[in-house]
DNA sequence: CTTGACCCTATAGTTGCTAGAGGGTGCATA
DNA sequence: TATGCACCCTCTAGCAACTATAGGGTCAAG
């Protein structure tokens, strides 16, 4: 399998495996006699966990340790549950932050009534200081 | 007012003042003999307002934006608006975007019973085609 | 006259790609 | 055989919005 049939099958770009691979995610496949890299199944699959991790957001390092752990089937998974955890909490912060800014922000733009700059209170929140402590 | 004292009243890092005055968010300001860069009331102003948008989630490109219509004090803010609403919209898909990932996550957490990794339902997710499409 | 806090510039690093330059490979076809 | 075309290669730079470092200069106090 040449890179771009993976990339096809794999729903990513061509660009983007060779990042995974020059970021230690993906192997250095081996290569054809003309030097274009040559995969396997094994790749396919493995390029398929690294998306759908990226899908749920995963970080690329949380990826690579999330990779190593699965390669130990033995071992017990709560580790796997740590970084998936701590990850959950990470979107649960991201989500909070950006809900509390979407608030602010309906609030303000509600109160907006459409007149001059001057008078909008988009921008009167955003300086509230104007004509106040000048100089 | 040196850039220390811009970088305390704006809660701001120095190196951040200095990086936005590369990307003209900020002006250059006068230098004292000694090449120090000089801030007046003007310059805080500014600075909050742009630290005020930044924390709303604006982009440099959009604060940028709104800096120049906040200085036709004159004309109608419905620019303003339409700035402010399209960035609302944005957070709104952003955060859609992660309370789906925040479910499919809980959900895949959910269904771990901690045993061992090759039994983990979190791993399964990612890779669900081991030992299917092999050979 | 030296210490220390502060300031200066310029450059590289961060994350996760993406795009381009400038070339090589491999197959079909005229 | 030559040409075209799709695909591949490496290397480098660019994006956002900073942050951090190196290697210096300035200034007030002791
Ligand atoms: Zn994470
Ligand atoms: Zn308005
Ligand atoms: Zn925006
Ligand atoms: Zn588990």
């Amino acid at each position: 399998m040449k890179i771009g049939e993976l990339a096809r099958a794999t729903d990513t770009k061509v660009e983007t495996i060779r990042y995974y691979e020059g970021a230690g995610l993906l192997a250095p496949p081996p290569r054809t006699g003309g030097n274009y890299r040559s995969y396997g199944s094994d790749e396919l699959s493995r390029l398929s966990f690294i998306r759908r991790a990226r899908d749920l957001g995963f970080s690329l390092d949380e990826v690579r340790e999330l990779l190593t752990l699965a390669d130990d089937r033995d071992q017990p998974c709560g580790a796997v549950d740590a970084v998936a955890s701590s990850h959950l909490a990470t979107i649960e912060r991201k989500i909070a932050d950006l809900a509390q800014m979407r608030d602010e922000l309906a609030r303000v733009i509600g109160s907006c009534r459409l007149g001059k700059v001057g008078d909008c209170k988009i921008i009167q929140t955003l300086e509230p200081m104007r004509g106040a402590a000048r100089g």
